[in-house]
RNA sequence: GGAGAGAUGGCCGAGUCGGCUGAAGGCGCUCGCCUGCUAAGCGAGUAUAGGGUCAAAAACUCUAUCGAGGGUUCGAAUCCCUCUCUCUCCGCCA
């Protein structure tokens, strides 16, 4: 969320970030709604003042044992008016609100200026994509026919878009989360955290995914509860509320969780393999940071979350997004595509962003500044680290044999008992 | 699901029959003094948000905030109602 006082005194910039953004608001209706939530505010204020001030009076009166009947009368009216007063107030405050919470982040001044996907900046290319001397199949495929991956038997239990990991299907999607856990904490100084799957409403509002994207979540019946569409929800909101003490900063936090996404709009788009699924595994990467560090530290999640597909091998490429194709809490975000042969292009599987103040000011986290008076919001940042089945699909289709066997990199050799091969049954 | 207890500032904790209680006391923290160093001791200070004066900041001032929302009252941390959460006991349960 934006401050209400900078939204006053930056219309212009507001209403360009928004251009930018390819995003609108009636900021008409919020310097409206804000003029006269001034005025009200004031005469109500005076009027309260008044009231406390004859409260005393009465007060004294009384113990004297005077008569004070006519300043209680005149008191019954002022408390009358003011009550009239509070719901204008709330009406207006309740506009503003409105508004406020449905305004995106302000773009970094670093984020190249685009109107959508296609005009995102390349950043870095890691790694060459392998050439194969037999036309490479798409990890669906790969995975029907090795017995570890059963989409059809997953549409049957549920529907379209869920993941039927089989045997050593199963181990593998495991063996990627222990590895991508033990790296953060074990490398990068993250701390393990295990959340809820389910959150409330604060939450989500906390982060950004509500009030603006409800249609893209799953909402339980009965509650007014949401499954998590990424772990960045519930970990974020951990420290939602709290004022951190400065030295405490920054704060690292990782946690494996499955993510659910209804995925309203996509039909069409990605109807096979595991690329675009209603619910998938994530480990997710977390930081609390001091203001004036917070884009070193989106350099350095970014790496944290590269190195994983460095340990891995699997070549992939690091873009910048444009202000376009920002996400609606972001101020600045990097996209990992890791290089998938079947598709022939590169295809997300990490996205690294700094929100600056922006969640930070929704879910109320604050840090005691030393030496100085009063508190100040916390940075607040996350990245995939990374999306565990689009590194699956990764796998399967970069380390894939002629026969349909797959090789198993050595980093994850380990995690897999020692295998190197998942071979076809024959 | 049933019965009961509770929710106060960064933390702990006091608030009598509703009336200078934004809130005692303590801890912590900041500054100063003291002291070979450290510790202890002494003194002062230490919530947040929103308005107003101001170009702005500082400063001053007003208002609100004692889990959340509503009610009673001239006046509510204190009384009433609803909700949320925490704890204890019982039941159920992985």
């Amino acid at each position: 969320m934006l401050e209400i006082k900078f939204v006053r005194q930056n219309l212009a910039e507001v209403q360009a970030a928004l251009a930018a953004r390819n995003d609108k608001a009636d900021l008409d209706a919020f310097m409206e709604a804000d003029e006269q939530r001034r005025v009200i505010l004031q005469e109500m204020e005076a009027l309260r003042h008044r009231r406390n001030v004859v409260s005393d009076q009465i007060a004294d009166m009384k113990k004297k044992g005077e008569n004070a009947e006519s300043l209680v009368l005149e008191m019954r009216d002022v408390s009358a008016r003011i009550k009239a007063l509070e719901g204008d107030l709330a009406g207006h405050e309740e506009t503003l609100q409105g508004i406020l919470v449905t305004l995106p982040n302000l773009p970094h001044a670093s984020v190249p200026v685009g109107r959508d996907e296609t005009e995102n900046v390349p950043f870095k290319q890691v790694g060459n994509p392998p050439t194969f001397d037999f036309p490479p199949q798409a990890h669906w495929d790969i995975g029907e026919k090795l017995g570890i991956l059963d989409l059809e038997r997953a549409a049957k239990i549920t529907g379209a878009r869920f993941p039927l990991y089989f045997g050593m299907g199963a181990r593998l999607e495991r063996a990627l989360i222990n590895f991508m856990l033990d790296i953060h904490t074990t490398e990068h100084g993250y701390t393990e955290t295990l959340p809820p799957f389910i959150v409330n409403r604060t939450s989500m509002t906390g982060t950004g995914q509500l009030p603006k994207f409800e249609a893209d979540l799953f909402k339980l019946e009965n509650w007014d509860y949401f499954l998590i569409p990424t772990a960045e929800v519930p970990v974020t909101n951990i420290y939602s509320g709290d004022v951190l003490d400065e030295e405490r900063l920054p704060v690292y936090c990782t946690a494996y969780t499955p993510c659910f996404r209804s995925e309203a709009g996509s039909y069409g788009k990605d109807t096979r393999g595991l690329i675009r699924q209603h619910q998938f595994n994530k480990v997710e990467l977390v930081k609390f940071a001091h203001p004036e560090h917070s884009y070193a530290e989106l350099e350095s999640l970014l790496e944290n979350a590269e190195t994983i597909l460095k340990r891995l091998e699997i070549p992939y490429q690091v873009i910048t997004l444009c202000t376009g194709d920002l996400g609606f809490s972001a101020a600045k975000t990097y996209d990992i595509e890791v290089w998938l042969p079947a598709q022939d292009k590169y295809r997300e599987i990490s996205s690294c962003s700094n929100f600056e103040d922006f969640q930070a000011r929704r879910a109320n986290i604050r840090y005691r500044r030393k030496g100085r008076k009063g508190t100040a919001y916390v940075h607040t940042l996350n990245g995939s680290g990374l999306a565990v089945g689009r590194t699956f699909a990764a796998i399967l289709e970069n380390y894939q044999e002629a026969d349909g066997s797959v090789r198993i990199p050595e980093a994850l050799q380990p995690y897999m008992g020692g295998l190197k091969k998942i071979e076809p049954a024959t």
